[in-house]
Parts: structure tokens; C-alpha cells; sequence
DNA sequence: GGGGTCCGTGGAAGCGCTCCCACGAATTTC
DNA sequence: GAAATTCGTGGGAGCGCTTCCACGGACCCC
């Protein structure tokens, strides 16, 4: 009955054109159109020309699903964070690591979308958005251990870099800073300034940058030839309230501590608040080493000494793995451990 | 030359079954298979657990692209912040309405992500993304007078809806707390607890609720029968180092302000530590109000009176309108205006 | 008990795009 | 000058899915 309208079916719905309307006002085939979308080089310069015109008169956007649907790539990387605690959204680290993964891809054909998981529900909904192929690989801030999705994405064949080594030493793409490195110099800065009884406010024991910088912190005790006690260690969780509290803790236990590396640059602030509030000065009674050398260990009072890692290297580096495995050119589970560097300022 | 192999060129690539697969193994068509993981109630009990038993047995996953090229739907969302500023990510703000927007949709079938676009190449990424089909609508956090995105979204018949009132008052649905009444309200708290002159931190004057902020606290100053004093007026950029030199800045301009409202709570405890150092007590030298009701505004000492917005409200209402266009119920340009709240702490 | 309704089902036509293949014309080579 | 190559082009199949339509069987009503 309906006669066979293939030509036209979509003139119908205005507003979006199609490859065969571009085609049709240009003069040539749908193929020709496509080469020409596509930045072939086989493609007569008038063709080229009629094509493009059409193109701008039709306001033309290519429709991405049908794309996708034949090359199987969406050019979309997704950068997901997995975790339950919102506050960490603010982690000036986590956005660092987002504004240069982003930096890193502008040149690209690559679009950078973030995803948030807080909960195993959430978690769910990820991997399926990437299995469903929504993007053709992710990066992964999995920061607790518990954490399902490097599990369900590497079994589902989707590329995958994490940024931060797995907890439990499985065969995954990632990229890290050398934190063992970087906790350790820190201490050591700290004992070559003559500290005798150098404290340690460490970050999660569930996150593997929290294990590593206080096993760097460890380390150089030892090295130093002093006992690892107890009464010199308390944790955080990597937040200014968390890191002031262990502070509170730190000088409850251990009166006599006069120097102390604590594992992130918010929880040193917390850190330099806490000993404000007991009377200690900064770095004369009590020196403090951080860890990020974020944008306020710049800015609080004293300026913080901390370990940098390097941020631009790292996001460089998240993003080639994950290329080159998208590429299907990439050894499964390539690493990097980047170096750190002790940025001395005023507090140690 | 090559026989026509149509039922079964898929099985070449294992590891991604097809609903084709998927039907065989059941042993029915294609098109029921569909209506199994469409929920679809026309379905016999029979097969619908045959179907189920061999999507299980497949490991089969719908292929969204191909889903979406036919259904004109990709049940996912942006959230858009268009922000130069890498700084503001941090905002505890943002993070909440990131929060409350993709825990308003954890429960639907649309899926959230993120997209961050700091320069007009950015914009430019982002608009061809939202453009080309890749989300049903966006949520865009466009915060600066001169952003393109807005009309380029809406232009291209993309649903969208700002969070916060757009600059010029351009036809589009928005969500926004009310800025004015708020600012107005915690000025007149300021005025009501006897306090001569009452200054203002402002936000960035080339965002809306800069602006607005600002407006309230010019009517309540004029509503109290005073004159608006440029002296009592020093503009920040919504961050703690911002607020912490416009306080100074206003101390300098106006050493005998008792009183200040600052238009955003990491302003305001900027502010405080500015206050601090000149030496001024909190409330008793200087009351200070802030703006956000931010979990810092809690814990920062003294605590600090503030504006509270209604986010899960705001959340709720840019989901929902936002849902309703994408359904094509809604009228073109629903906004929702929502009330603050006062919160008393030390501060003032 | 015959004609209607309902319901589950399968066939088949696309959604908009890419890309293989074949084709004719222009160019080169011996 | 004929065969071989090159090059731009168009035809057409197919990516995996949804959905319209038609079909046959079970059911209902008078």
C-alpha cells in the first residue's frame, strides 16, 4: 500500500538532515558525502566543494549512533569516579587530575565525560553505560578497595587505565605517582633537619595512597634507625576535618613529637590548624611536610612544604594507555609510576 | 562471491552477542527477544524465561547505539559546567548540585555525566557532543554573562535547562534559588541585630548570582533607609582567597563596618581569616553572614550564619523539568524560582 | 456453532551511517 | 597503440536494534 519512499523518509522530520539529503542537494552519492565528513583525501576538490556547501546550507551535524553503530567507537573516554564520600569531589587533587585528563584530550577527537559512583547502585549503572559502549574506555579513580568496578569493566573487555595502583596487586593498566618514594623524601627531609620524633598523619588505610605513604613514612623511619611507634601515627581520611582531628590525636599521644608528614595537603591544613590551636608554632616547635602541593599549600600560613606529583605527566600518561589500548595497540596491563618532588617552603 | 550470510555474520565476533543470537538460542525471533528486554507485556510467560535464560546464558548486552539510532533516545544527561576557572570545580556548590541532580536520577533509566568545558574550544567539543545525539538533554551550570553555550544548545532544539537565572533575561527554563531575597534577608538580619554599617563581599559581577546577591543587600541597605556606600561594597570571585582580600580590602575602605554579608561561604571564611588578622572579633567587632549553608559553614569558627538554598528542591525541579522536555510536555521556558532559608550560627 | 475479538508471535522494513567492491575515465607504461 | 595502473565515484550490503503489520490460534458472545 505505502508506496516504497526510501529516498525521502527522512526529508519528513526537518530540522535534522541526513547523509542522503546532503547528498541529494550536493549532487552526489551518500558515499562521496561520507568521504568527505570523513576527511578523506580520495575526493575531487568540486566534489569537496558542492559537499561542504550542501553541507552548511543544511546545517548538517552527523548523527554519532549511526556512526557508531558501523566503526564501533564513540569517541567518548569516560573518566568515573568511585566513590561514596561526596567530599572528595573537592579534593583539589581530584580536580586536578580532571582538569588535565581533560587538557589532555582537547586536541583530540576525544570527549571527556565524568561519571560519579557513590554506591554500589551507581556502580551498576556505570558499567552498564560502559558494556552498552557508551564510550570506548575509561579511566578509573577507584580509591577504595572494596571497589567493584575495575573488576566488572576489565572482565567486560572495556578498556580501562586506573589512575592510582589496584589495592590488591591484579594485572591492570594504571598510572600512580611513586607515593612510597614521596613519603619517604618528605620523612627524610624531616629527620635531616634534626627532628627527633617525627609523626605521621596517614589517609585511608582502605586507599593505596594512604597504605603507600604511610609504608614511605615507615621506611624511613627504620632507615633512620628509630622504632615505628604507634603513639606517632594517626589516621585520616584525607579531608582538613580529618586531618585536624588526627593532629588532635597526634599531640594527645605523643606531646614530644616535633615534626610530622602528613599524607595530603587539605589534612595539613587541617593539620597546621590543630597545632595553632594548641599553642605549637609552625615550623619552629613543630615541622609539617604535606603531600599534593595543592593550590593551598601555597596559600595557608605557613606556606606548606609538600611533595608534588606530577600532574601534567600523569594525565599524559592516563590518556596514552588508555589510547593506545582503544587503538588495540597496548600491552594488556601496562604501568607507570611517576617521580615526586619535595617542594620546601615554610612549614619544615 | 561471498554467499549471503546474513543470520550469522555477527557469531564471528564472540564476546558480544546480538539479539539475532540470542533469538536462536531462545528459539524465537528477533522481534520478541526485543520486547523481553523492553519489558514489552505482550510477551508469553514461556519465553519470556526462555529469552531470559539465554540473555543470561549469552552474557548478552544491548547494543544502546544501535537501540538509540532507532529509538531517538540515548537516556543520558549532561550536566554541563562552562567555567573557565578549574577552581570552582571545588566549590562545595557545585558538588552538591552534582550530587543531588544524579541522585534525583539514580532511580530513572537516564544515566548522568558529566562535561566541563573551560574555553570556548571546550564549548565548542561540548556543543557538537549534545548536538550530534549523544544526550537527551543537558543541565547547563553556564555561570559567565558571555557564555555561547546556551543559545547554541538551545538553538539546536537540544532540551536544556540552566541552573541559575540566565544573565540577559533570555527565554529558556531555568532553575534558580532566589538570590535576591536571600541576600536581602540575611542583610536585614545584619541591620535587625543593631549593626550600623553593613558591607558586602560580593560574587563575580559577570554571574547572575553575583549579581543578585548584591541586588538584596542593595535593597535591604536602601529598605533600612541608608545609602548605599561604595566604601561597604568590595567584589570577590566566589573563592576563600578571593573573600579573604575583599575583606581586606573593605577593612581598608571602611575600617568602622561592623557588619558584613559576603555572597558565598568559602568568601565568607576567607573573610573570617582576614577579619582575624586586623585583629577583628566574630560577631562582637564584625557579624558576618555568608551565602550557601556549604558543610565549611558548619565547622569553620565561629560558625557561620548563612543563607541556606533548598538543593534537593533545586535538584529535584531541574531533573523534572528538564525530564518533561525531553517527554515533549513542556512549555518552552518553565522556570522555578525557590525559596532560602536563614540559618543562624555564631557568626552574626 | 459461526463470526468477532484478543493476544502472542514472526517477518520485514527501516534508523543513518560506513566501507567494500566494481566501474568507467584518465593516465601511465612498454 | 594496447594493456596496465590509478583515481574518483556510486551502488549496495550491513551494523544491531525497534516496531509496524499481518497472521494464526484461543477465546468469547449471542
Amino acid at each position: 500500500m505505502a508506496p516504497v519512499t526510501t529516498e525521502l523518509t527522512s526529508g519528513a522530520r526537518p530540522g535534522t538532515p541526513t547523509l542522503d539529503e546532503v547528498a541529494v542537494l550536493a549532487g552526489v552519492s551518500r558515499a562521496t558525502v561520507s568521504r568527505v565528513v570523513n576527511e578523506s583525501p580520495k575526493v575531487s576538490p568540486e566534489a569537496r566543494e558542492a559537499v561542504q556547501a550542501a553541507i552548511a546550507q543544511l546545517r548538517y551535524v552527523p548523527n554519532r549512533m549511526a556512526r557508531s553503530l558501523v566503526t564501533r567507537r564513540t569517541d567518548t573516554v569516560a573518566l568515573v569516579l568511585s566513590e561514596p564520600n561526596t567530599q572528595v569531589f573537592s579534593d583539589p587533587f581530584f580536580a586536578s587530575i580532571v582538569h588535565g585528563v581533560s587538557a589532555a584530550l582537547v586536541d583530540t577527537e576525544l570527549t571527556l565525560v565524568l561519571l560519579t559512583a557513590r554506591d554500589a547502585r551507581e556502580q551498576q549503572k556505570i558499567a552498564r553505560f560502559a558494556r552498552q559502549g557508551h564510550v570506548d574506555g575509561v579511566v578509573l579513580m577507584s580509591l577504595h578497595s572494596e571497589d567493584l568496578l575495575p573488576d566488572v569493566l576489565s572482565g567486560a573487555g572495556v578498556p580501562l587505565v586506573l589512575c592510582g595502583r589496584p589495592y590488591d596487586g591484579r594485572s591492570v593498566a594504571y598510572v600512580d605517582a611513586d607515593n612510597v618514594g614521596g613519603a619517604r623524601v618528605a620523612t627524610e627531609h624531616l629527620v635531616g633537619l634534626g627532628r627527633r620524633r617525627v609523626a605521621t598523619v596517614t589517609g585511608p588505610t582502605d586507599m593505596i595512597a594512604g597504605v603507600d605513604r604511610y609504608t614511605g613514612w615507615q621506611r624511613a623511619t627504620a632507615d633512620a634507625g628509630r622504632a615505628v611507634d604507634p603513639a606517632l601515627v594517626a589516621h585520616g581520611d584525607f579531608t582538613e576535618a580529618g586531618g585536624e582531628a588526627a593532629m588532635a590525636r597526634l599531640l594527645d599521644q605523643a606531646p614530644d613529637l616535633d615534626a610530622v608528614f602528613v599524607a595530603s595537603d587539605p589534612m595539613a591544613v587541617g593539620a597546621l590548624r590543630a597545632l595553632r590551636a594548641a599553642g605549637r608554632r609552625v615550623p619552629e616547635d613543630v615541622a609539617v611536610v604535606g603531600f599534593d602541593d595543592a593550590e593551598v599549600a601555597r596559600t595557608c600560613d605557613p606556606p606548606l612544604t609538600t611533595v608534588a606529583q606530577p600532574l601534567d605527566l600523569m594525565t599524559g600518561e592516563l590518556v596514552e594507555l588508555l589510547r593506545r589500548q582503544i587503538e588495540g595497540v597496548a600491552a594488556p596491563a601496562e604501568t607507570r609510576t611517576c617521580p615526586t618532588r619535595l617542594v620546601v617552603r615554610g612549614s619544615a
